[in-house]
DNA sequence: CCTGAAACCTGTCTGC
DNA sequence: TGCAGACAGGTTTCAG
């Protein structure tokens, strides 16, 4: 389920806390399930037990698709991949422990459970986020990526825009979905050479991206299929799994195409090459 | 540097 | 009803 407005708003819920999800902050380890091995990426199972008992969570953040965990000296990152999920049960609650990979029992009876059924996704601990996190390129909502910062990232790539805009040491937090949908935004088809764009049209995907991230981020992310739930933002697609459906725009029907492996959704009326 | 394919996984949906 | 095959929000690795 997670691009970046997934992401952010599953970190805004471990930190404010909701109904039947509550906040995370302050809260002291007592004990570390890991019930899928490969689920943990670093260090050791032994490891990373011994290091989290007793650690009180300080702070949650995000960097592109990644979930920081910061506890004293030590970070916990997690990344979704695919099919991850975070939920933060209340004390005394229950729930059937299927697909889940990875637990934080809480002193206070809070559990962090990282529920992940295609097994994808990672957890990481480390005294440095950036040994994880240093690949990464600039977040699109971060106030240093400006549009005259990005026309420059463009020129330099002579990629096709699509898998560009997804590879995470390019740009981080795009996914499959909000790629669409950017692009359509800005009118620009999928296989467009990144070094090729003008001005103008660098500037009108640097504001669609951030765009259609906040819209995202408004509406607390997609829900689809059988695997994240909460969100509305799949209401309100242009693009993305409206095949065979109208433009809005104007009229011509969605067509979809692979690009880079993944499905490709766009206008060929308002997106040409 | 860039592209495409395969691998890592399980669940769901479609069509015969 | 059953079953094979396609497909799914991501990333890494490898061949060419």
């Amino acid at each position: 389920m997670p691009e970046l407005p997934e992401v952010e708003t599953i970190v805004r819920k471990l930190k404010s806390g909701e109904k039947d999800f509550p906040r995370i902050i302050g809260e002291e380890i007592k004990s570390v399930d890991i019930l899928w091995e490969r689920s943990l990426a670093f260090p050791s199972i032994l490891e990373a037990k011994t290091t989290l008992m007793g650690k009180s969570v300080i702070d949650v953040s995000r960097r592109g698709k990644f979930i920081i965990i910061e506890m004293d000296q030590v970070y916990l990152l997690i990344h979704l991949r695919m099919s991850g999920d975070l939920l933060v049960l209340p004390p005394g609650k229950s729930i059937d422990i299927y697909h889940h990979r990875f637990i934080l029992h809480f002193l206070s009876g809070k559990d962090l459970i990282f529920n992940d059924p295609r097994k994808f996704g990672r957890v990481w601990l480390v005294t440095n986020p950036d040994e994880v996190t240093s690949k990464l390129g600039p977040d699109p909502l971060n106030d240093n990526f400006s549009p005259e910062l990005f026309h420059e990232m463009l020129l330099r790539k002579k990629r096709q825009l699509k898998p560009l805009l997804m590879d995470q040491t390019f740009l981080a937090g795009m996914g499959n979905i909000y790629t669409d949908e950017a692009l359509y935004l800005a009118k620009l088809h999928p296989l467009r050479i990144a070094s090729s764009l003008s001005m103008n049209e660098s500037h009108a995907l640097h504001h669609a991206i951030q765009t259609v991230l906040n819209e995202g981020i408004d509406r607390n992310g997609a829900s689809i299929d059988w695997v994240y739930r909460g969100g509305d933002f799949q209401n309100h697609f242009k693009v993305y799994q409206r095949k065979g459906a109208p433009c809005q725009h104007c009229g011509i029907i969605i067509e979809k195409t692979i690009v880079g492996q993944r499905g490709t959704y766009y206008c060929p009326e308002c997106q040409k090459i």
